[in-house]
DNA sequence: TTAGGTGCAAAGAGTTTGCTCGTAT
DNA sequence: ATACGAGCAAACTCTTTGCACCTAA
């Protein structure tokens, strides 16, 4: 079966190759925004044959056709998503890493208004929000890191 | 003379050497968003034993010590500002690569109902705005001033 | 005097690239 | 058949660090 991202690689003629139908399925099954290490790793997972200059000549290629969103979240590393995820933003918790997507049409209108206020058209936008879960009643602990595959954005920063 | 920066150091007790206080002068008079490199061409223009290290270990300290704000618009290269220049966001021309700075209340408080909506408080965020200055068309009033009483802070920098 | 700063070069982390071999079309 | 992709290691860019020496307080 041929996965999202490897269908809109044909389209627009790529030559498929088995590491590239590989790392095209990981981003298609890929629910968060992995790095380029994370990709490797789960791309190594369903083939051993593949090494991290393919995948970052692979991510660089899909980014250039559009296939690929790339994200700067701080930490010095590239995250990435496919880009026909939608027009959204990020919520980045603080305490895990954990990122949340979002959307808001005020917010859109907003930013239009200070481009045009400045003289400008705005071509596109950046914004990330970094927050901390509210402390809900006592006796709730802070959401643990969770094992599910929230990536460990933190754990890059040694800090220091 | 005490540059704005040096009195910072000073207060918060840093011993200040004569490449430190050649870096605080440079931050204190720079108008723009440097890089590294480009402080350190700076700075070595006005004492040619400044070594890119010590550049590099000042902005830390500076950024651990509240004094200078590092920032991110993409490219790879931290860029850094005196961090009581108070709150604002940027837009990047993206024909010129100049930065514009700006702050405006409305989207801020958009941003507060963004982050609980979400149940989060808000820690701090990252905004950029990338744009295309308007041709200024004769006879088209463009959009009049939505919401703008906070006046626009404009204040330009080289590109880059 | 001495805790801490500096220069230099080497080390790191993330990413790109030259070269040779392999393979989709 | 051949143009393009892959693997590997070296190269690159930005940033940090180990070490011997220096200096502000």
């Amino acid at each position: 079966m041929e996965s999202r991202v490897e269908r809109l690689c044909i389209e627009r003629g790529l030559k498929m190759t088995g590491q590239r139908r590989v790392i095209a399925r990981v981003l298609s099954e890929a629910a968060d925004h992995p790095d380029v290490e994370e990709l490797y790793r789960r791309a190594s997972a369903l083939d051993r044959r593949i090494s991290i200059a393919t995948v970052y000549r692979t991510v660089r290629l899909l980014e250039e056709q559009g296939i690929l969103a790339r994200r700067d979240f701080g930490g010095g590393r590239a995250r990435y998503e496919p880009s026909e995820h939608g027009h959204h933003h990020h919520l980045i918790d603080v305490d895990t890493g954990r990122v949340i997507e979002f959307e808001d049409a005020e917010h859109e209108r907003v930013l239009q208004a200070i481009a045009a206020r400045l003289g400008f058209e705005l071509v596109s936008h950046r914004l990330e929000l970094f927050g901390r879960r509210r402390a809900a009643r006592p006796g709730q602990q802070p959401a643990k890191r969770a094992a599910s595959e929230a990536e460990p954005v933190t754990s890059a920063e040694a800090a220091r």
